[in-house]
RNA sequence: GCUGCUAUAGUGUAGUCCGGCCAAUCAUGCGGGCCUUUCACGCCCGCGACUGGGGUUCGAAUCCCCAUAGCAGCACCA
């Protein structure tokens, strides 16, 4: 009885089984190069961790760089800083721009099956054909023809557009997207920043070929691979080799941050956002900027899980995660913002020993002393406020003359304070408290903090009151923060 | 236009394959309460959904058909 009671009590997401996994299995995430990983890089390598973890095998990282026009040289470097900040369970990288010979092997290879050939149509024309059924001239070409246009396009006598290979497949596909579709190409520029070539793999072929190479076995995606998978089999079916399985989840829409890599660097050029990790952005490196913990965005992540509908993700549910995180391990801290300077009468001097964790008294207190003015957040004090209660200090009585205040000594009594509904504040003595900002989405929030905060540089604290927020540096100036989540 | 995929509360998710135990699970969110020198955490109570219409059946969230909506592909991107 108290087993199962407590089976359900620790109920755990559990990825739904993967067939053909009991000898384990190899997995692969495959990021194009083009800038840094965002929350939508991490549904993919989260969901293929997991897998991985659960069944035992390998986690392939594979840079997909095929394509010149769409590498940055410097993504290499923010890819690999990404999966090491999700904390992968990667155990082999490959590069596919080192692999172009391999390509270009079993592409000689494939056209010697005949499941390939040489493609010089115009584009335009070819696609006529295409929709019409109908095999371009190209496509009944000897073997030993198209081995000699092949030979001509490594040897760079065919130019950009001029020859393309093309799958064989079947022309009288109903889906018109199946239909003689292209293996490589050749482009002239730009130069590729990692390897000499004018003739490129498409995606679909150097994918299968590194699948089959490297033994993936399973294949976690999104749906707008669907026609991918479907395609790559016909090359599968050419090669007679064995096709891994396939699990393609839902499209995700992501609300309120900018994910397309081209809108992102545009807005770093023209100064809109302060970098890759401007807070504004959904990048990993953003969100680690803004106290968001790696697990906590996995965890988001298999909480969705692998399913096949389109869904809209959801901030809450993420923050709800890594609240779960922070919240037993933040210190807490006082943050006025705004605030305003206010003299008490008739209070002598105290000391204030507030926890660091209300959870966890071991350990300790902070020290705030008291000594005649303090600074409040401007917020709290309106005509019509009578009592404060100055946390783990104090209340103060206010009094309105019009709309001038006066404030004074109201006893310790925290109980009084409880009668009369007095909010419980932060506060800060006037003689120590340091500047501090608080950067949030939607814009900063100047304040002070405790000098103490100054000693939590790089980590997760909680504002009492405010929210949590990572320390994002300290110097003389003060402080600046970025605000977590409530 | 052609091809394909999907449709459970505000959001995510379980159940759908093998119809009944589902007047539908869990989380998050929201509302209320308790606890508490934070509007955090924890605890309690509540709110909230099977896209619509037909059909099969003693019985349908679950099977079939149609409709509607969303998404993806038809690139010399991945």
């Amino acid at each position: 009885m108290y087993a199962s009671l407590s089976e359900k009590h620790e109920h755990k997401k559990v990825l739904p089984d993967l067939e053909k996994s009991e000898k384990g299995v190899v997995m692969r995430f495959a990021p194009n190069p083009s800038g840094p990983l965002h929350i939508g890089h991490a549904r993919a390598a989260a969901l293929n961790d997991a897998y991985v973890k659960q069944y035992g095998g390998r986690y392939i990282l594979r840079i997909e760089d095929t394509d010149p026009k769409r590498v940055d040289p410097e993504a290499y470097e923010m890819v690999r800083e990404d999966i090491s900040w999700l904390g992968l369970g990667i155990t082999e990288t490959v590069t596919q721009s080192d692999r172009f010979s391999l390509y270009y092997d079993l592409c000689m290879q494939l056209i010697e099956r005949g499941g390939a050939y040489v493609c010089t149509c115009d584009n335009e024309h070819f696609r006529e054909l295409k929709q019409a059924k109908t095999a371009c001239p190209c496509r009944d070409l000897p073997v030993a023809t198209n081995l000699e246009r092949w030979q001509k396009m490594l040897d760079h006598e065919f130019k950009e557009g001029e020859a393309s290979v093309r799958i064989r497949t079947d022309l009288d596909n109903p889906d018109p997207a199946m239909r003689d579709f292209p293996a490589f190409r050749i482009l002239d520029a730009p130069p590729h920043p990692k390897v000499k070539a004018h003739v490129y793999p498409l995606m679909n072929f150097s994918v299968v070929a590194d699948d089959h190479l490297l033994g993936v076995t399973h294949v976690i995606r999104g749906k707008d691979h669907i026609a991918n998978t479907r395609r790559q089999k016909y090359i599968y079916d050419h090669f007679g080799w064995q096709v891994p399985v396939y699990r393609h989840y839902g499209r995700m829409g992501i609300e309120g941050v900018v994910l397309s890599t081209s809108q992102m660097r545009l807005g770093i050029n023209e100064g809109t956002y302060t970098g890759w990790d401007d807070i504004r952005l959904g990048t990993l490196r953003a969100l680690a900027r803004r106290g968001i913990c790696p697990e906590a965005v996995k965890n988001a992540m298999l909480a969705i899980g692998i399913g096949d509908t389109d869904i809209s993700f959801s901030w809450d549910n993420l923050y709800a995660e890594n609240r779960k995180i922070v919240d037993p391990v933040a210190n807490r801290y006082f943050f006025v913002p705004d605030p305003i300077t206010v003299t008490i009468e008739g209070a002598a001097p105290h000391t204030a020993h507030a926890m660091l964790h209300p959870g966890d008294t071991a350990r300790g207190t902070r020290t705030l002393e008291f000594d005649g003015s303090v600074l409040l957040p401007k917020s709290e004090i309106s005509p019509g406020t009578s009592m404060v209660r100055l946390k783990d200090l104090f209340n103060v009585k206010i009094v309105w003359d019009g709309n001038i205040p006066s404030f004074s000594y109201g006893g310790d009594s925290l109980a009084e304070a409880r009668a009369v509904k007095a909010p419980i504040i932060q506060w800060l003595p006037a003689q120590a408290a340091v500047p501090c900002t608080l950067l949030t989405q939607e814009g900063e929030m100047k304040g002070v903090c405790e000098p103490l905060v100054g000693a939590e540089l790089d980590r997760v604290v909680q504002f009492e009151r405010i929210g949590f927020a990572r320390i994002d540096s300290v110097d003389a100036s003060g402080i600046r923060a970025y605000f977590t989540h409530k």
